[in-house]
RNA sequence: GGAGAGGUGGCUGAGUGGUCGAAAGCGAACGAUUCGAAAUCGUUUAAUAGUUAACUAUUCGUGGGUUCGAAUCCCACCCUCUCCGCCA
């Protein structure tokens, strides 16, 4: 969420920065809407304070001469009847008023950062580094021919419990799930973040708290009985752990690591990557989160995409950074790295991890604060998987995969795995 | 799901519709005492918002209602605890 004073007092700043996403932003309504709440504000204060202090006259002038029907006592009391008719008139304005502005500022996005390059789309987004030799050739198999040859995983039954989009892993594929889970979270718990284990429903004040309500509910599995919603990123819960705190800075920065499953409708994507492990509704993940000062949050977001780079390196997978462009930013971040991992059957990288930077956006939408200099301000929120486990996997199979049809398991997962090459059963 | 008991400052815990933003205690801060410390004594000490002090407003689980006035009365909801039932 912006900040509501800073659209009041100077809204062509506002639209500026948003602009800078590559779309036109009016934020005339919005203005207009916040500068009418805060005179309605100013003047429900002074009201309150006159009624104040008329009722606790009544309640002396009562214990000064116990009549308490005498008719300068009804005057008076009539007069703060009227005051009470007015206040709550007030207060009726206010409350559609703050609705309003509620439903459009939770609709715009963040400001994107000065330094991410501006752009339309993802045609603009910037390669800043590769790492590893991308393994290169033709006959390459597909993660999903590799996975049907050895029996990792299987779709077709898949559709018959749920639908299309769900997966179910066999023997060693579950294993190799279940190793990369593992191995991930002992390496960044070694690495000085605090494991949590977090609910995978959420209710919609979370999804409203950390960026995915009110805008993007088509991209959410919701309870029908509940409040409740399949979490689709761990980043939810984890933005949700500390509303409405006051954080003593000394605890910052805060690091969570969390595994959680992940529920997306995929809405829109229809045809895309129909195959294999790289879009399905339910996939696992391994979610990086830090709450930080707010001056510490440029090198927070550097730190916090390493951690997650060097999973990739320790499972010698060859990747590449890129620097999301603004007009590719997600909602909520305002500077976005994005690993992507080579797949050689497709012969191209996929994004494997995605670290943003949110600022202090999600910690204004969930109240999450902290002391600078004895005054409470937003602190900053930063994300990052680290990674996601099924197309971790995905790419294992095709950049392990030996001419002889088995896959080599990268060495540091061999004592999560339990053996060095995963072969036909 | 059923029955009961609760939800008040950093914590424990009082609170009768009217100097109640709230007693008392603990804790904390400062001071005195001391070579220093403990103990003792004294003073101070809720939060949030309004850019700041002053000032104003809000806040006793949440949201409504009654009233000139609500921590206190009424209604709804949420949460916690105990017992019962069910259950991985």
């Amino acid at each position: 969420m912006l900040d509501q004073k800073l659209i009041r007092e100077n809204p062509a700043c506002v639209e500026e920065n948003l602009s800078l996403r590559g779309k036109v932003y009016d934020i005339t309504r919005i203005h207009e809407l916040t500068v009418r709440k805060k005179e309605i504000d100013i003047e429900i204060s002074s009201l309150q304070s006159e009624s104040k202090k008329l009722s606790k006259l009544i309640g002396q002038e009562i214990r000064k001469c116990q009549d308490n029907n005498s008719k300068e006592l009804n005057n008076l009391k009539k007069k703060g009847n009227e005051y009470r008719i007015k206040i709550s008139e007030f207060e009726e304005k206010q409350r559609i008023l703050d609705e309003q502005i509620n439903n459009e500022i939770s609709n715009l996005p963040n400001f994107p950062s000065k330094d991410a390059p501006t752009g339309k789309d993802e045609s603009n987004n910037v390669q800043v580094k590769t790492w590893g030799n991308p393994l290169k050739a033709n006959n390459l198999k597909s993660h999903w021919e590799i996975g049907e040859s050895l029996n990792l995983f299987e779709s077709i039954k898949s559709t018959k419990m749920s639908k299309s989009r769900f997966i179910t892993l066999i023997g060693n594929g579950a294993r190799l799930e279940r190793a990369l889970i593992n191995f991930m979270l002992d390496m960044h718990t070694k690495n000085g973040y605090l494991e949590l284990m977090t609910p995978a429903l959420v209710n919609s004040e979370s999804l409203k708290g950390s960026g995915q309500l009110p805008k993007f509910s088509n991209e959410s599995f919701k309870c029908s009985n509940d409040d409740l919603w399949l979490s689709p990123t761990a980043e939810v819960p984890l933005t949700a752990f500390h509303k409405n705190e006051i954080i003593d800075p000394k605890r910052l920065p805060i690091k969570y690591v969390a595994y959680s499953p992940c529920f997306r409708r995929e809405a829109g994507s229809y045809g895309k990557d129909t195959k294999g492990l790289i879009r399905l509704h339910q996939f696992n993940k391994v979610e990086l989160y830090w709450f930080c000062n707010p001056s510490k949050s440029l090198e927070a977001h550097k730190k916090i995409t390493s951690d997650a780079e060097n999973i990739l390196q320790k499972l010698e997978l060859p990747y590449r950074l890129v620097d999301i462009c603004t007009g590719d930013l997600g909602f909520s971040s305002s500077r976005t790295f994005d690993l992507e991992v080579w797949l050689p059957s497709s012969k191209c990288y996929r994004e494997i991890s995605s670290c943003s930077n949110c600022l202090d956006f999600q910690a204004r939408r969930s109240a999450i604060r902290t002391k600078i200099d004895k005054k409470n301000t937003y602190l900053h929120t930063l994300n990052g998987s680290g990674l996601a486990i099924g197309r971790t996997m995905a790419a294992i199979l095709e950049n392990g995969q030996q001419s002889d049809g088995s896959v080599k398991i990268p060495d540091s997962l061999v004592p999560y795995f339990g053996s060095n090459f995963l072969k036909t059963p």
